[in-house]
RNA sequence: GCGCCCGUAGCUCAGCGGAUAGAGCAGGGGACUUCUAAUCCCAAGGCCGCAGGUUCGAAUCCUGCCGGGCGCACCA
């Protein structure tokens, strides 16, 4: 049970009967005590009373005894409110003890289709693929442990136009070269050759073109070049997962082409339901309310004049599928702001379709760019995409040598693990920790700082009290009795309380920097408490109520930076 | 032209209608015979892009500007 909706709800009766209907109380943390309830100002108008009398009146019928220790009206109006500690213990001691945290899972569970990741066939995954990749983990991560059904979709770009002329120069290198090239990751050279031959011999560019027929007619020996293609890819994409360790597998590919059978029929669902237009030679759906450059209406471009089916009727088939075949009630795409248009315009034809209704819904997970130090997209110093390996394996060797400097003391067996963790952690904590709609700028320095808002500063608090358990000889706590005295321990309560009303914000708005914001204001609290209150060197019940809270602290900073896809080394 | 997003401390960012706008970094001053000082504490730093409006109350909501980014028909 989450405090604040207790106090909420003690303070609901109490203005209710004062207003004489249901008043939201309004309560929240305050600077000025533990929290406070603003309702008093907005209802003075309406009751036509001076707000601290309203104020006065609702802590006069309101029961909080057993669960502050001082209330007062202050200000204009405001309630404020002093937790008692014995209520903290009381809350506490329960949650210290359960694999849960007291976060309880979803009473309503969902089937929720996560829609992220979406690298390219016989492409390098760069920089561009990291946000998509990352939210979309985390979102999987919380969804999940929450009790929702998720449905990992990753939309890899396995079909189209471009397979015309990587078929072709696959069967120009030979087929083991080609393989063996791609298994090695050189996936860029390989595209880059496809292209620049493409471009510049008009013969390949006709080969390209007869076998990207080839492969939309279905022909055996083309698609079996296709699948070499996909298969090699994918192989390296999973390479690429592990190392950034996310969840996603080999069973998560559902590419374009998984949605290849349900064009037609979709096609002709639209069709018959008088959605389809034909706009020149190509077939449209035109979605009220998008106009383009010249003010004509915009369409989605279901079927093209060359017969070919355009992306927007992929997207519309996986909307179809997802709600109608998966039973999916929330699908979710992870991918960048610019793509918002389209799939706005998307979802408006699947409600017109009937494909997307409630209680189903679908939301755009957009994010901004990540940035170089001088404002524009990062890319490298030859201005082109930056692989997304070398970018991991850098922040991996950054870390190493921040481990080994650091703590001399680390044993150089555990400083791969160490560095992994902090150095893949402090990529993702980057990502995650800023508002997801803006663009954020790339640092190094910054991300792998130990001050401040980062995963190796969250990480360190975590390590710190692993430490102190394993000082003490002793494992996993069974049994607490937490009981709160200092004020250092009282300020560590507050914020261990509310973790459920943290993770179950984020389930809804999927603003992962609000976890990581909670999450380093619980890490700066600890610290505050570490330095205060010994822990160790304590004695008896004060001790073991202690080691609770450290325990406590801990399990919630490993599940908070779980659900992040941020793992938590025992020592660094 | 239409649409979307962003403008908060020197820098990077929080702040989801409420009290004196908060962190971290950088710069200044302190704290290690003590559970990891990879830490902590103190001081300093702000016409919240600008102008109106709504409200008892606006960084927050609305409108209009200014500045920056992005999108707008057969690529995804």
């Amino acid at each position: 049970m989450n405090l604040e909706k207790l106090l909420a709800d003690r303070l609901a009766q109490a203005f209710s009967a004062v207003a004489g209907g249901p008043v939201d109380p309004v309560v929240r943390r305050s600077q000025h005590a533990d929290y406070q309830s603003d309702a008093a100002l907005s209802l003075a108008r309406r009751l036509g009373r001076p707000p601290r009398d309203i104020a006065t009146e609702i802590l006069g019928q309101a029961e909080l005894a057993d669960l502050c220790s001082a209330v007062e009206v202050s200000g204009p109006g405001f309630i404020n409110l002093t937790v008692a500690d014995p209520a903290l213990g009381a809350l506490l001691s329960p949650m210290a003890v359960d694999a849960r945290l007291g976060v309880a899972v979803s009473a309503a569970p969902q089937t929720v289709v996560v829609d992220y990741s979406a690298p390219n066939v016989a492409k390098e995954m760069h920089v561009g693929h990291l946000r998509s990749t990352v939210i979309g983990d985390a979102a999987v991560r919380l969804l999940e442990w929450l009790g929702h059904r998720v449905i990992k979709a990753n939309h890899l770009g396995d079909w189209g136009t471009p397979f015309g002329m990587l078929i072709e120069h696959l069967l120009d290198l030979g087929e083991s070269e080609a393989a063996h090239e791609l298994s090695v990751g050189d996936l860029d050279s390989f595209y880059k050759a496809a292209r620049v031959k493409f471009d510049a011999d008009d013969a390949f560019k006709e080969r390209a073109r007869r076998r990207v027929v080839a492969l939309q007619g279905g022909d055996e020996l083309t698609l079996r070049l296709w699948r070499l293609l996909v298969a090699e890819s994918e192989k390296y994409f999973l390479t690429v997962y592990d190392q950034l360790g996310v969840l996603l597998t080999e069973q998560d590919f559902y590419g374009e082409s998984y949605y290849n059978d349900m064009l037609a029929p979709v096609t002709d669902e639209l069709d018959r339901l008088g959605l389809l237009r034909d706009s020149g030679d190509a077939a449209c759906v035109f979605p009220e309310g998008f106009t383009g450059r010249d003010g004509q209406p915009l369409p989605i471009i279901v079927r093209k004049r060359d017969g070919g089916y355009g992306y927007g009727a992929t997207d519309l088939a996986a909307i179809r599928h997802r709600t109608r075949n998966l039973g999916a009630t929330r699908l979710l795409y992870v991918v960048g702001l610019p793509q918002r248009q389209h799939f706005e315009m998307v979802y408006a034809v699947a409600r017109q379709a009937g494909w997307l209704s409630p209680p189903a819904v679908a939301e755009h997970i957009g994010f901004g760019s990540i940035l170089g130090s001088d404002g524009k997209m990062l890319r490298s110093r030859a201005g082109g995409s930056i692989k997304l390996v070398g970018l991991l394996d850098e922040a991996v060797t950054r870390a190493a040598e921040l481990a080994r400097q650091k703590n001399p003391d680390l044993p150089e067996a555990a400083i791969a693990d160490v560095a992994r963790a902090v150095g893949i952690g402090a990529i993702k904590y980057a990502d995650l920790s800023t508002d997801r709609i803006k663009d954020y700028v790339f640092d190094w320095q910054r991300m792998l700082s130990l001050d401040g808002n980062t995963a190796p500063y969250l990480q360190y608090a975590h390590a710190r009290i692993r430490s102190i358990f394993r000082r003490a000889g002793l494992g996993q706590i069974t049994a607490a009795s937490i009981s709160i005295a200092h004020p250092a321990e009282h300020a560590l309560a507050l914020e261990l309380v509310n973790f459920g009303t943290v993770v179950t914000g984020v389930e809804q708005t999927l603003e992962f920097h609000r976890l990581a914001g909670y999450l380093h204001t619980l890490a700066a609290t600890f610290s505050g408490f570490y330095e205060h209150c010994p822990v160790l060197r304590a004695e008896g019940e004060v001790r073991a109520s202690r080691l609770a809270l450290c325990d406590l602290t801990a399990r919630i900073l490993h599940r908070g930076l779980y659900l992040l896809g941020i793992a938590t080394p025992e020592r660094m």
